[in-house]
DNA sequence: CTATTTCGTCATGGCCGTTTACAAATTAGT
DNA sequence: ACTAATTTGTAAACGGCCATGACGAAATAG
């Protein structure tokens, strides 16, 4: 008995369903789906010994999975080793697809994603979003989805569900958007605002970048920070491959850690929030520019060109980042932290200074900092992923036809 | 199909191991010793009620159970209700018991707990560690770990595992001290000097406080933050009631947030950290006091007797504790705020500062904060617990007798 | 004293992964 | 070209586990 006790966690008592055959069955399916799409095509042997169930059992969890659709068999595999060659698996191009909506305080952007993570269908409409009620908006955007979907369906997709990302705090129900102050909505339920005949999930827009991230992006760190600025700046927290929600639904609420206790006053009714220095608006004024259409671009465009006055606004911003990061990193040891977002684009100038100020204050090796590669895709598509991530972690669930 | 897609995550992707019969009864096993665990002497069919599987099921379950020493039967119920009582079942008084032990930086101690959570041993040692190499201190606590077990041995119990916890950073393989700045240890390998016959926990003296709330504590809160200052201010986060260890083990690391990034250097090589306004050290300085042997007692008598100096002292550690929480809270959204080890006997003082500081740079209701019951045991405890947990999780694993 | 309710158990059955065996398809060696 | 070896996928028998349904046991209600 001189086993790993610190790491005996094979049951999970806090599982509220039964365990019972059916739930075993439902779990394989799901493990048999997330090697596939994860390896690429596979044989059933292969995917047997990568999950550690028998060829047997793996051929019975094909066959169902076939016959609903989501696996296709792709034929015999190029041999090259001896012994019979597999036959090839791949999840189907035809079956389910993910439907991702990001409501943007500039524009409204929709995109099917296919089992595969290929978008399939998009549609984007530009123009502003601030101080316009809740229901036109969802209007516009319902129609935005329906559009997406028929073209999805012309491909012989079906959709399982909508995933919409939006610029502020969602309540835990995945419905409720319960603050977006750059839209100033206050408690709308969006869920009585979408099409009703699918499944829906609000969240945050901050949240939906980082699962991209966790799920698309470089390299594979499960416990890493996701840091995005739009207009607000939140952070997405990953903590073992999950998202960390919190009690409310309001964690990473990176923009209010107070970055100096007694700085300017912020709307949040605190001081010194980090907002007040990375915020927008903040580095807009800070850097002597009006607050202009694409607003980024222009800062980039300032910077690259050695606008100091620039320059230096980004680099205080980067400062600030680096003293609320530090602090960030300190309470959760992540394995990196990724800067995606609006940041990713102004990133050559906020990074120096931010990393030095993280590694100032860190007494072994800093954390490192690194620049998504999704640029401001992110949330879309971590919106639409989220949906197939959701029949990848439930195949049985799925009905072939939707 | 309006499923709550939102929910879909019934299958664990992460998990390695093979979804067979045996593990589904394994599970089915921890699921029994947990309820019954939790909700007290139960019946059979009052177990099968809670956890959705039959009667006939919980049945061949709980035999397995009672012929491993694991549940007792304590005969027939008290009626009160029409038709046959049920037989009470409950953990057993005789089985495993968990043995915790705490190294701090003035005692040893050791105590063994049985699964039902009651104490049934313990031993301490008083007296300074602080600058004693590892291989002295290891070995006195080896003496009392076997004063303790031979203790819980004359009463039925056998040792399942040791857990211990110390006043520093742990690494993640649950055995090496990576850092212990107040016992001066470093890089220490602590399974190298304890008894190499029981399974071995090692883990951060926060931790395990945050652990023992969690289990012990009032209310059944399953997100918080629990702060323990000793010497340095460690913060155990508890996210879906699981311990939040970050990629190497450290996170919890609330001392060193920054609080005034132009404040004094901290030894970690930053400025303005929480320890340099909250630390032990640094509230003694503040309060006129020198650093003296029951150093925290001394500050609540002085405070509590009306010394001005010292409540302005705990005051503006109040402060400085309520900005680093502040960041916290919004990053984490916990559902509360723990004050437990030293903090707890000065609570009083620290506390409305603390409060108001929280309050104010809160938009909406503030986090609540309150004081552990557990006061200093709870490192100890929930070390001892630890281990309890590790049997009630995988009851399977354990062979009786040990 | 009988009807009713609830508890624990037993026999049966169905679901599911394993084991074992085998045919098919390829490479390696002679 | 032919045989041996290897690997794949499937089929049948097996065993483990929970569900179902029936039954005796032990209490209450009338």
């Amino acid at each position: 008995m001189t086993a790993p006790l610190h790491e005996a966690r094979p049951a999970a008592p806090g599982r509220a369903l039964p365990d019972t055959q059916q739930g075993m069955r439902r779990r394989n399916l799901a493990r048999v789906m997330h090697t596939v799409s994860a390896e690429g095509p596979l044989s059933r042997a292969a995917v047997a010994s990568r999950i550690g169930l028998t060829r047997a059992a793996v051929s019975t969890l094909v066959d169902e999975l076939i016959r609903t659709g989501l696996l296709e068999e792709l034929g015999p595999e190029r041999p090259g080793r001896v012994g019979r060659p597999g036959s090839a698996l791949a999840v189907s191009g035809r079956g389910p697809a993910g439907i991702g909506a990001e409501i943007g305080v500039d524009h409204l952007a929709v995109c099917a994603v296919d089992l595969r993570g290929e978008v399939r269908a998009r549609a984007i409409r530009h123009g502003t979003n601030r101080g316009r009620s809740p229901e036109p908006v969802a209007g516009e955007l319902t129609d935005l989805v329906r559009q997406v979907v028929a073209e999805a369906e012309q491909e012989g997709l079906w959709p399982a569900g909508l995933a919409v990302a939006v610029p502020g705090l969602v309540a835990r129900d995945a419905r409720t958007v319960v603050r977006a102050p750059n839209l100033d909505w206050h408690d709308t339920d969006l869920g009585a605002l979408l099409p009703a005949d699918l499944p829906l999930i609000v969240d945050n827009e901050a949240n939906f970048g980082g699962l991209a991230e966790l799920w698309l992006g470089e390299g594979t760190p499960r416990d890493f920070l996701h840091v995005s600025a739009e207009i607000g700046i939140g952070a997405a927290v990953v903590v073992d491959g999950q998202l960390l929600r919190g009690t409310r639904g309001f964690a990473g609420e990176l923009g209010h850690v107070p970055v100096r206790p007694d700085g300017p006053e912020c709307a949040c009714g605190g001081r010194g929030c980090l907002e007040q220095y990375a915020g927008e608006e903040a580095v807009l004024r800070a850097a002597g520019l009006a607050s202009a259409e694409d607003r980024v671009a222009v800062l980039a465009d300032h910077a690259a060109e050695g606008d100091e006055t620039v320059r230096r606004a980004l680099r205080e911003a980067g400062e600030a980042l680096g003293i609320a990061l530090t602090g960030a990193v300190n309470l959760l040891d992540p394995e990196s932290v990724v800067l995606g977002g609006a940041l990713a684009g102004v990133g050559p100038w906020l990074l120096p200074s931010l990393r030095a100020e993280l590694a100032r204050r860190t007494a072994g090796p800093a954390c490192p900092v690194s620049v998504s590669r999704l640029g401001s895709e992110g949330p879309l598509l971590g919106a639409a992923h989220a949906v197939v991530r959701g029949v990848l972690d439930d195949p049985a669930a799925v009905a072939e036809g939707g």
